[in-house]
DNA sequence: CGTTACATTGATCTCTCTCAAAATTCGTGG
DNA sequence: CCACGAATTTTGAGAGAGATCAATGTAACG
């Protein structure tokens, strides 16, 4: 399933992984999380309970992969809890993290007829599963899903312009806050307002990657917002957000 | 129409457009250079014909304004000649380059009530317009026409995120290399293969924009890709590429 | 309790930005 | 067709931000 290189963890996943993470298991559609939010919400009652009897639902500990680039076996998912990244490899070796995944978000390629990104779980995750090819053809058959799909791939694209706008910023500050902002709107259950408080499921090396600097840089960036009091930490990955005024100012810039 | 800002155009487009830039024409699609590759060609000759009686055809000054940010009538186009940039604007006036759109792309964001990007001819350009809520209703008739939105969008989204790849080289020359080679590959009239010899339609400014960097930056860049031996430079935006190995390596670094 | 991975901090160096001026290109008008 | 003027591009010198190299600190796991 996993390409050769992907099998790894090197982030001490394995006890988790005794402790239970679940294999392959039925999906249950009431108990979802984002059942009005995801791209199924476009499906009559009927036909969501026809592919999900199709897929399947499975949890996925932090660090594991969930499709390595390379899979042929194209599947569909979506995030139902967690968050994800999909990264394309260089040549050399050197990840380049591209999108990130927030719940309701679709993880994989509809279309490539292999995957040429990896996705890997960034928190514990769950997600369901559908085969590319059956969510492909009950778009041909539905046109709300159709619709719905091209909405989502849509947003993705926009989302994929805001993290430009983001690594374009030419300080480091300015990038680090607007990577805090994004993440404070993501780990908001309400559309409206922010979360305060939350943790950036990133590691430093994640967060260099994806901005374009380097570690160190993260980190020095992280200690001068909080020396500024703009921001508090709380362990290595929590933040509080003190002065969202501020910012926003460097967001901006 | 167009936004408050977008009307004025800094780089003398006031000849040619006396010259008689045409204004909207009725759509030919016998003579589209693109219609084999086009979004279009989804469809059956009757059903592009009725598409065709509904948009029109229109040609482009370098700089104009196709698409301005905060116009509602949302539209869907298709590019036929020429190359458009689409971007944001910053509140402190900023422009963000975030797509570049070559022959036979999607200009426009069908599903946004108002559009959020401006688009702007970077060469001189033709293109077909059709009202958005138009092609929308016949997609929903048409699983064909649905299938290509999905996939031309999806391809977007991979050129989204080889844009981040792009500009999230740490050096400049790497940032630039990987420009010339995009651009290589997007002027050969062949996929296989890309061009030798060609255009940057971009100005260094717009070049700065794309890439994150100032122009300065840019234009010693190109001195020194020019100097290495690695290209050569015809005027201010003709390019040949001397050694295709060097530039690879630089845009992978 | 030691090992490993991750994060922080420090010192130095390189690259890019900034400010400034010269050179070139391109459109315009004579 | 040539000459002028505006915009763009190139080049230079100096300053600042971030990269790099190196070491210390901290947390998680076996």
């Amino acid at each position: 399933m996993a390409a050769a290189t992907a099998g790894a963890c090197s982030k001490g996943c394995s006890k988790r992984w005794r402790e239970g993470m679940s294999g392959p298991a039925p999906i249950v559609c009431d108990a979802c999380p984002v059942a009005d939010r995801a791209v199924c919400s476009a499906l009559s009652p009927e036909d969501r309970g026809e592919l999900a009897r199709i897929g399947h639902h499975r949890r996925y500990a932090r660090g594991e992969t969930i499709v390595a680039a390379g899979d042929s076996a194209t599947v569909c998912a979506t995030l139902t809890r967690g968050a994800a990244k999909m990264s394309s490899i260089d040549r050399d070796g050197t990840e380049r993290i591209v999108a990130l995944v927030h719940p309701a978000g679709m993880l994989g390629q509809l279309f490539a007829p292999t995957a040429t990104l990896h996705v890997t779980a960034l928190t514990e995750c769950e997600a369901c599963l559908f085969p590319a090819a059956h969510v492909a053809a009950l778009s041909d058959k539905r046109p709300a899903l159709a619709r719905r799909l091209l909405a989502e791939v849509s947003r993705e694209l926009d989302e994929s312009r805001a993290l430009i706008d983001l690594i374009s910023k030419r300080q480091a500050k300015g990038r680090v806050a607007a990577l805090i902002l994004a993440f404070a709107r993501a780990a908001s259950p309400a559309p409206c307002h922010d979360a305060e408080t939350f943790d950036l499921p990133l590691t430093r090396g994640e967060m260099a990657q994806l901005l374009g600097i380097t570690i160190e840089t993260v980190s020095r960036t992280l200690t001068a917002l909080e020396d500024a009091g703009i921001i508090a930490r709380q362990g290595s990955h929590g933040i509080a957000i003190l002065d969202r005024d501020a910012l926003d100012d460097l967001a901006s810039a």
